[in-house]
DNA sequence: TACAATTAAATCGTACACGATTTAATTAAT
DNA sequence: ATTAATTAAATCGTGTACGATTTAATTGTA
């Protein structure tokens, strides 16, 4: 039987390594937009949802306050979006897209695309890794589901 | 035809999200032995190979001097490994292992493998996500083949 | 042999990422 | 109505990550 063990290493690596591969053609595609690449995944669920609170965006984003605030100020800095406190419950911060995140979204998008297509990755196994990759996800996540909490 | 464009923005965020929940379980997998999940792998990679340059580890581990710098001297501090200027070429810094580390090799991956153990991950899904992981790895990093440099 | 590349690390600046603590506002319980 | 939870953000400390610059040592060449 083979060593499970390097083989865990393995793939640890690999998904660390992907992820690393990803973030260097996003960083690089959205550069000429002053953007980075978790600062897009951010437009990415606004644009799908606008005038979140943070609590909200982080859930989506899977981040907490600790990246998320620092994050969304620099963003606010350079006018993607804009932070705004409830008057009904002072504790809550929504964040609303800018005008010029919403006029940019087909330009970024189609950039991204571009810098995608390059890969000619096929859909079907687009769909397939898809489909481990979130088996994978689950399977991490649930562990601590009958020992944690 | 399906948009892509939102599938893409699916699977980016599919490999990230895998890549932060497998942080999580080896950070807390190796938390007891003080070391975080990239100085875990900086181990692996001197486990399989000892005494080797900056400039060599950071090959294997795709880091540059600016991340692997600070962390070996961390390491350092922590008494994982010892940095040594090499005599004949006194630009070169090589790396050891310090007998702690070579003594909790067994330990700390028994302890990453009751951790990963946990997830139920078959070892033909281990091994159909890796090919694909790598497949997509490639692609990515090939995109720039002709464009780049 | 000087002097210009080249090379290897270190350093610097910016930006995540996360756990823990703090601050401020709201809600619940007395 | 006060006070005690609770909740949402912000802040703090540590540790990656990366591109760019700097420093120091070596090599290549005139």
């Amino acid at each position: 039987m083979k060593d499970f063990l390097s083989l865990d290493s393995q793939l640890c690596f690999a998904v660390y390594e992907t992820a690393g591969e990803f973030t260097k053609l996003y960083t690089s595609a959205l550069q000429p937009f002053g953007l980075t690449y978790p600062q897009y995944l951010v437009l990415l669920s606004l644009w799908e949802k606008d005038g979140v609170t943070m609590k909200e965006l982080g859930m989506r984003l899977r981040l907490g306050t600790g990246t998320l605030t620092p994050m969304v100020s620099r963003m606010q800095e350079n006018g993607w979006v804009r932070k705004e406190r409830s008057k009904e419950d002072e504790r809550n911060v929504f964040i609303y897209l800018e005008e010029t995140a919403r006029r940019s979204q087909e330009a970024i998008t189609e950039r991204i695309k571009e810098e995608i297509e390059l890969c000619h990755i096929s859909l079907s196994e687009y769909e397939e890794l898809m489909k481990r990759l979130n088996s994978l996800h689950q399977k991490l996540k649930e562990r601590t589901g009958s020992a944690g909490a």
